[in-house]
RNA sequence: GCGCCCGUAGCUCAGCAGGAUAGAGCAUCGGUUUCCUAAACCGGGGGUCGCGUGUUCGAGUCACGCCGGGCGCACCA
């Protein structure tokens, strides 16, 4: 944990410049700690006497020095250098590492300037008509990753997974059994104990899109069936609720391979049920952010006025577009628009509405704990659940098409007096998950000329384009299994398997966090499946071979890691101060170290490729140092067991880094 | 038309709040295993950071303008 050294020699390099300069403390520029290029020019390099050379009317050189004479002692700083105008510093490594092996497995401690409010986190949000896919991946891995980064953080969080189960998605299956497969609920039932569910609607689905391009008269099939379901109360909505709940079911299996979990299932008819949107309606209509709309093509239309940035109302009304600046928020049929439902959920999770569910155990986790689902009344014998919504941060993980729509809550918030909740309101946008030319190939889809000519090509629910996340997991468990077996021939096949499932975790979540999330992923089958380079299987290996250490220390020479690690108060310290060869050892150490680092730079850029680059890059420094420096077999005592020392608290930083993107250590690989 | 995103090695991508010599993986060429797991390690070749102007002691990073590509701007969800 490298944070607090920032913070203390923050606090300590802004108190001598007040001291030494007469500079007043809040007109300072932001102390910037950056890493000198190599260990032998120090640990931390802060480039501040360059930032104030003009001020100061001095060579950023002199700055430097001046300052480094006037810091004074800085507990675990062992040596302050000014080289080129750097301020360098260099850390006591020996109280820097026995410091951190002391603090264990505790680590989390949270910034004291971090806030600490209540934060709901939404991801996954499947439609719940047909199985998840790669794209879904992206959506839950990264909202996952977002989930676990903040809670190391010290920060609340209540995941919820919105399902819409009232949706145009839902009802195009429901038009498929009726029609397609002439099916009644019990038939559907009967199907759903027999087949994958979730499968078998994933064809059923792109043969509903086939069915209506064929006759798009068809198409009031679909809305009548869509009315049935919001009406409630018939066989419909009855075989549209048992669709749903099947799905969610096989949505929750397929993440839960993943190590994706959620605190609440929050139902889109239940919103409608209990009548948040007529409140929300009303509050809308109270504070003015709605209004009736008496001419033009959208008279009849409730509409909310758009704040466009970057441009003038005056602007908009000399061009004429006036209209083109009002969203619809109940048609002029009285049926409220998508965007309305929506609100009624945030202004929820924000605790604004004034209404809350009710709520029922949808199912439970393998150690017992209740996974939670809103319903429309008390459920008796129900136990008491935790208080959900009413936060104070919310998080909505949607790819970047809905940025609109997300921008459009932030002003409904904002139009009903609440600009904190609207700030707090964040879009965790990332871009789409498409497929390559290859493996579109693969999976048997001919390629249009259209699709030729472009370098990726979309996935496609209404063809039934693209790759199943439960068939890519069990393409990579298999191979992972082929590999453990080769590399394992003794391991029983149920550990080998649980292996496989690990490794499969691993390169499919890193796979999925490793770009930036503006950044659209053309998905290879192939490059998914190579375990070896930047990958989530190589990370893990790292850390496998790090344990192995320490177990092949218990067992050849039958000293624990504590023991072993315990006289390192009196051990010399040549080694872990580059006397024998180099720094590479601290290198390690430092790295290591900078995992609460990369953590709050994920969570304050909202960036979570940087942990994926941390952990790889941190992996490939302990695999060389692993290489160059045997620790079992080095003779020297004090060399092996700082040595140890490093690798100890290496495979403890990896293993949370690894944790923080839900990526498990196999035991062995 | 307006808004947002992307453009860095042959390919796929990192590059943090501007900071020391622009990095990785893949591909390619060559090397390493009586030694804690070769899913590993070491080395070679490969760059006008889309173009231009500006700000700065310093720009891949910031600002503005172009060029190229993607997405969004429904009484769909």
């Amino acid at each position: 944990m490298i944070l607090p050294v920032h913070d203390l020699v923050r606090e300590r390099i802004t108190a001598t410049l007040v001291r030494q300069y007469g500079l007043a403390a809040d007109a300072l520029p932001a102390i910037v700690i950056d890493y000198p290029p190599t260990r032998a020019l120090g640990d931390l390099a802060l480039p501040v006497a360059f930032e104030l050379a003009r001020r100061l009317r001095k060579a950023p050189r002199l700055i430097a020095e001046e300052i480094a004479g006037a810091l004074g002692e800085i507990p675990g700083v062992s040596r302050v250098q000014a080289t080129g105008g750097y301020l360098n510093l260099f850390l006591d490594r020996k109280a820097f590492l026995t410091g951190r092996l002391a603090a264990g497995t505790v680590g989390v401690a949270p910034r004291p300037r971090s806030q600490v409010v209540k934060t709901i986190v939404e991801h996954t949000a499947i439609n719940p008509n047909k199985a998840a896919h790669i794209g879904h991946l992206r959506n839950s891995a990264l909202g996952d990753t977002l989930v676990r980064t903040l809670r190391f953080r010290g920060v609340p969080v209540e995941v919820q997974n919105y399902i819409d189960d009232t949706g145009v998605q839902v009802a195009d299956v429901v038009v498929g059994f009726r029609e397609l497969e002439r099916q009644d609920l019990a038939g559907i039932r009967a199907i759903a104990g027999s087949t994958r569910f979730d499968f078998y609607c994933w064809d059923l689905y792109a043969r509903v899109a086939d069915w209506y391009e064929e006759d798009k008269a068809r198409l009031t099939t679909r809305l009548e069936t869509l009315h049935a379901i919001e009406r409630g109360g018939n066989e419909t909505a009855e075989i549209a609720a048992f669709i749903a709940d099947r799905i969610v079911r096989c949505h929750l299996k397929t993440m839960a391979r993943m190590n994706v979990d959620y605190d609440l299932l929050s139902w889109e008819g239940d919103i409608l049920h209990l009548h948040f949107w007529a409140r929300t309606f009303e509050i809308l209509k109270e504070k003015g952010a709605v209004f009736l709309q008496s001419e033009g093509r959208l008279a009849g239309c409730w509409v909310m006025r758009i704040d466009e940035e970057g441009g003038t109302a005056d602007a908009a009304e000399e061009a004429g577009e006036d209209e083109d600046r009002e969203k619809v928020i109940v048609r002029s049929n009285g049926t409220v628009t998508y965007v309305g439902k929506d609100m009624a959920n945030q202004f929820w999770k924000f605790g604004v509405l004034g209404r809350d569910f009710h709520y029922r155990v949808f199912d439970r986790r393998e150690d017992g704990t209740p996974i939670w689902a809103t319903c429309r009344e008390e459920v008796p014998g129900t136990p008491a659940h935790p208080p959900f919504g009413g936060a104070g941060a919310v998080f909505n993980v949607i790819d970047v098409r809905q940025s609109y729509l997300q921008k459009l809550l932030k002003q409904a918030l904002v139009a009903i007096g609440h600009p904190l909740e609207a700030e707090r309101s964040v879009h965790f946008s990332y871009e789409m998950v498409a497929l390559t030319h290859n493996t579109a190939r693969q999976l048997g889809y001919t390629l249009s000329d259209e699709d030729a000519a472009r370098p990726f090509v979309e996935v496609s629910g209404r063809k039934g384009l693209g790759v199943k996340a439960d068939d890519l997991l069990d393409v990579l468990t298999k191979k992972a299994g082929e590999e453990v077996a080769k590399r394992n021939p003794d391991l029983p096949p149920d550990e080998a398997r649980r292996i496989a499932e690990g490794i499969a975790v691993a390169a499919v979540r890193y796979f999925m966090i490793r770009f930036s999330r503006g950044k659209l992923i053309a998905f290879d089958i192939d490059e998914a499946l190579n375990f070896e380079g930047e990958s989530g299987p190589y990370i893990q290996y790292a850390v496998v071979r790090a344990n192995n250490i320490f177990q092949k220390l218990r067992d050849r020479e039958e000293v624990g890691e504590a023991e072993f690690l315990s006289p390192l108060g009196s051990t010399p310290t040549e080694e872990l101060d580059g006397g024998f060869e180099g720094h590479d050892l601290w290198a390690l150490v430092l790295e290591a170290a900078r995992l609460d680092e990369v953590a709050e730079q994920a969570v304050r850029t909202l960036e979570f490729s940087v942990l994926a680059k941390y952990a790889f890059g941190l992996a490939q420094t302990f695999n060389a140092f692993y290489h160059r420096f045997p620790i079992l077999n080095e003779p020297r005592d004090d060399a092996r067991r700082w040595r140890a020392a490093a690798v100890s608290y290496f495979r403890h930083q990896l293993t949370g880094a690894l944790s923080l993107m839900g990526i498990p250590v196999p035991p062995r690989m």
